[in-house]
DNA sequence: GAGTGGTCTAGACCACAAT
DNA sequence: TTGTGGTCTAGACCACTCC
């Protein structure tokens, strides 16, 4: 019953896994776009002939991953990057009252510029490479709380750099709304640092001041590492919250 | 037909919910230890009154957190605590390679005290109460990775102290095992700090130095905060990681 | 009222573990 | 061979949204 449809992939998964690929394909090719409302489960079972359980457990899934949002009632809605995304599940910043906000942002510089080691290892493209850099600084509380420098291939975001210091706070939701690139999820590196010159004078600290550094890796729908971001945080007024469950 | 089974509440939540409440209070009263395999899913299902379906969906939320976990073939098992799920589920410091083990400990002491406000905060009990602090030093790859200070209440813990430098370095195992405590989920809360006079002698490095300080938060399957530890970890062979998904 | 996803049931067959 | 969880189906009813 599988085979009549095309998209499926011969080799032998559970059905609900080869749904599940044949549809996250589908989002990733732009065939629907963020926001818009899904077939229903009763006629996307009809089109891949499967019953309509299968395709439950497919979307559910899809859903555990953000890649789908679902509403009793309404129907199954693609995944937007809008403020409550970011903050739940790539923000992880919180506040001393144990509240989080997003922080806003001041761009310093946004420019051409060629890889250098770091960013290139992590990009997976070659030392060189074009690449975009924004570098701002994020205040919380109306406090400057940490530095950051965005880098991301030139090549996925032409022209980006043009929009200098009109970059938005909401990087994400610009990457999928001009670019089609939706970021799916994300690897953060920590680690304890020394403030330098320039975050000691960014941050009104002294030099040397301890910095809780976060390297983030980020990946899109079709699993191109397409963002890499190096944050420099005070945590005197915040902290990094991670959940272990 | 759910009724019929003393332990399910009267309010209305959807069955499977009800279902996963009682088992999971089952667990928690000890009525399964851990490593036992629980009853069929069939045999379940009999004994509350509802499809094999509804018992399901009930376990699979169980093992996705955690509490159980499921052997196609043989058995739903009570999750134990083992040097596995310490590293998956708790230990986030990986080493440049990009690999994770399980750091070795040596305990410098293990004794009695009174709570301090921190420690009575995170445990939910008054400032004064007695615990049981742990200090040791944590090494990774036969390196001083980490100065590290658990605390946990003495009334849970009888007679913990005793164990003096022979508390083990898997201490949740211990915790399952001689207490019938299982550490269900924690929380991790982590700064950038300077390291401290007697940090910087047990690892090796001047004072001053930026360290990553990890305050943890570990409640049991009854929800009661059983353990606050403090650890201030080196970044320079080791990261911390988090995975955004 | 029509249509959506959420819950619940019942039954079939498959993959795997233990014996 | 027996029993377990994993997959898949089909159909019923409920809760919610929208028109």
């Amino acid at each position: 019953m599988s085979a009549e449809h095309p998209s499926l992939t011969p080799a032998y998964r559970p059905l609900y896994q080869q749904i599940r690929e044949a549809l996250t394909r589908r989002l990733a090719s732009g065939d629907w776009s963020p926001g818009v409302i899904l077939p229903s489960e009763t006629a996307l079972a009809q089109e891949y002939g499967v019953s309509q359980g299968t395709i439950r457990k497919a979307l559910d899934a899809m859903a555990a991953d953000h890649l789908v949002v679902r509403h009793q009632g309404r129907g199954t809605e693609v995944a937007r990057h809008n403020d409550e995304r970011s903050l739940f599940q790539f923000f992880h910043i919180y506040g001393e009252d144990g509240q989080r906000r997003l922080p806003t942002s001041r761009v310093l510089r946004c420019s051409r510029a060629k890889a250098n080691r770091d960013e290139a290892a992590a990009l997976n493209v070659h030392k060189g490479t074009m690449v975009v850099r924004i570098y701002r600084v994020r205040d919380l509380n109306e406090r400057p709380a940490m530095t950051e420098l965005v880098t991301v291939p030139a090549e996925l975001f032409p022209d980006l750099e043009l929009l200098g210091k009109e970059v938005p706070n909401a990087i994400y939701e610009l990457y999928q709304r001009r670019y089609a690139i939706s970021v799916q999820r994300a690897v953060e590196q920590l680690y304890a640092v020394a403030a330098n010159s320039k975050d000691a004078t960014l941050l009104n600290v002294q030099p040397g001041t301890p910095l809780l550094e976060i390297r983030r890796t980020a990946v899109d729908l079709e699993n191109r590492s397409v963002e890499y971001r190096v944050s420099r945080c005070l945590t005197r007024h915040q902290h990094y919250l991670n959940e272990l469950v």
